[in-house]
DNA sequence: AGAATTGCCGTTACCGCTAACATAGTAAAA
DNA sequence: TTTTACTATGTTAGCGGTAACGGCAATTCT
């Protein structure tokens, strides 16, 4: 007990016996075991964090937030990924569950029945994030796409552009690509417009995706006026395909991506986007989660967040 | 136990009695708590995985290799962000081995005093990776950083550029990209040279550093007629720079990265690169924790990796 | 038929720690 | 001096599973 009482600086232990304590602990290398200690104690300090992928820029970023705001608290973020698969993401689910984390930060809103059902009988705080458009578990952080997307469209109509044609991840599972995407449509309808094309594809965000994509739709739409991507990667590759062939931007043709990634800042022209607040929706989960775990009150929050539009270079005004 | 034999898959259960665990644990919601199972069977399905960084598309690549590999073998990764800090790559560390994973994988052959004994200590299969120029613990997967170096100095020699300068990460714990200098200046002295210039930053790697840096050093060298940079983000800024300047590529001035990440493949030129073979480290590693998981064998492996050169459009031939 | 085996399920004793409480020693208060 | 109040340390009983073994009935072997 003397042992556990200094390791955890809990309680009352002399100064001589502490430092004895620990000189013990180092000369011996010893670690103590968490597993009993949590087994014991029934409190863990870890936080779940389910997200789809880290290989796009935009959930590193996440991550990022997530940890400046749990390093101070001593609850610790344990990350798994799902690959945009409903079934991977129930299965690391159950997994992560079964080590009861102190909270649960899972991207999206959208989950398999049984998925939702452990989120709910979880006991514990769970933040879904990135997205506030549908009903969360619990507490939700993030931006409306679907309000995104009309926002990109209108400021794309208010510029004089008429035939917009969208380029994006063919993802069945990418609820929030495609809730831009209706957003998007729907602020046309109302201007009387629709799309003139789309193209999908599927795989990675790459630059040379973006370029052989918006090839395709040239080739196949001459008279487009506009291209709105689903990302900033796949934007950047259209941009810097129009510019070694020359095309007008934004005179010509107008581009426009999403996430406002640091990428886009050394871009020859900045790609207009609009921020997806990734860095702040970490933050704020990681907040929502340790103030709850410290409280032990229960109740969800819905934050939403409002990125702001960026127009760059690539729409003309 | 009869549960316990259901959930796990192991020993004889009658079909009727498996049906009717199933059944009971789908209707109460029943997790079972992999803590109080971690400290009865002394097995933890958990591999350690300590990197530097999330942000700079080189992890990321690896973890897809290691995820691949595990995958199959019931072990589950679990990452933890050093953010290039030897102190918080040693807290790091103690946290997870006290959660007593079934091995470690651990960027980089440099650990603090602490670090090294508790590797040394953990009775766990550790795999040191991304580097071999140093002695491991236990494993290494990874390349020669200095023969990397070395050997795109030699090409860029051999291409006749004499006027050479350096551009890369003042990151103080980025002892890889302190190799590949000290191998690159070792070349450059053998054939009677030395750098011209050189030129450091710090903070992340992105497309307008590497414009900033390539701007001071033109500025500051008007006669510098190669760029070697430390990776291939600001490699990819100074080769937008030199094209959006009009300077000829690689006639006037030659450029060379490090890494060969997916990104280069859409830039208006390709350039010369040399591939990190981050996928293949992530799998051999994983492997190599994977067998020893399985066998219990002790026992360490050197394995050397051999990044191949490709010379894309910088380099004048 | 009796012995040996097999399939199925139950019992017991931990795993390494911590909550809760007990106990000594020591200083302050009555 | 005795009582009270801490302070510092020790004891006990789990936490929720699993390893190891035990036992019984049904089957197979000899």
């Amino acid at each position: 007990m003397t042992v556990s009482r200094v390791l955890r600086n809990r309680g009352d232990v002399s100064v001589a016996t502490r430092e004895r304590v620990q000189e013990a602990a180092r000369r011996l290398g010893y670690v103590p075991n968490k597993i009993a200690g949590a087994l014991a104690s029934q409190r863990v300090n870890l936080v779940a964090v389910i997200i789809p992928s880290l290989s796009n820029m935009v959930f590193p970023e996440v991550m990022t937030g997530i940890s400046e705001i749990l390093d101070d608290t001593g609850l610790q973020p344990v990350v798994g990924v799902t690959n945009y698969s409903p079934a991977r993401e129930e299965t690391v689910l159950y997994e992560m569950l079964s080590w009861r984390p102190s909270g649960v930060i899972i991207a999206g809103l959208e989950h398999t029945a049984a998925a939702q059902a452990m989120l709910a009988q979880a006991g514990i705080p769970i933040v879904e994030i990135m997205d506030i458009d549908g009903s969360p578990v619990d507490s939700a952080v993030g931006i409306s796409h679907r309000r995104a997307g009309r926002q990109m469209a209108e400021a794309i109509i208010a510029a004089g552009y008429r035939n917009i044609a969208f380029l994006g991840t063919m993802m069945p599972h990418d609820h929030r690509a495609r809730k831009r995407l209706e957003g998007f449509e729907e602020a046309l309808a109302k201007a009387g417009l629709s799309l003139v094309d789309r193209e999908f594809y599927s795989g990675g965000s790459a630059l040379l995706k973006g370029r052989e994509m918006t090839d395709a739709v040239l080739k196949r739409c001459p008279d487009v006026d506009f291209l709105y991507y689903s990302n900033d990667m796949i934007g950047a590759g259209g941009l810097l395909y129009c510019l070694d062939n020359g095309i007008d931007v934004p005179g010509r043709i107008g581009l426009a991506g999403f996430n406002g990634v640091e990428l886009l800042d050394g871009l020859p022209r900045r790609l207009a986007t609009m921020d997806a607040c990734r860095l702040e929706i970490g933050r704020r989960a990681a907040q929502i989660i340790a103030g709850k775990a410290a409280s032990g009150v229960a109740g969800g929050e819905v934050i939403e967040l409002f990125p702001v539009l960026q127009p760059g270079d690539t729409i003309r005004h």
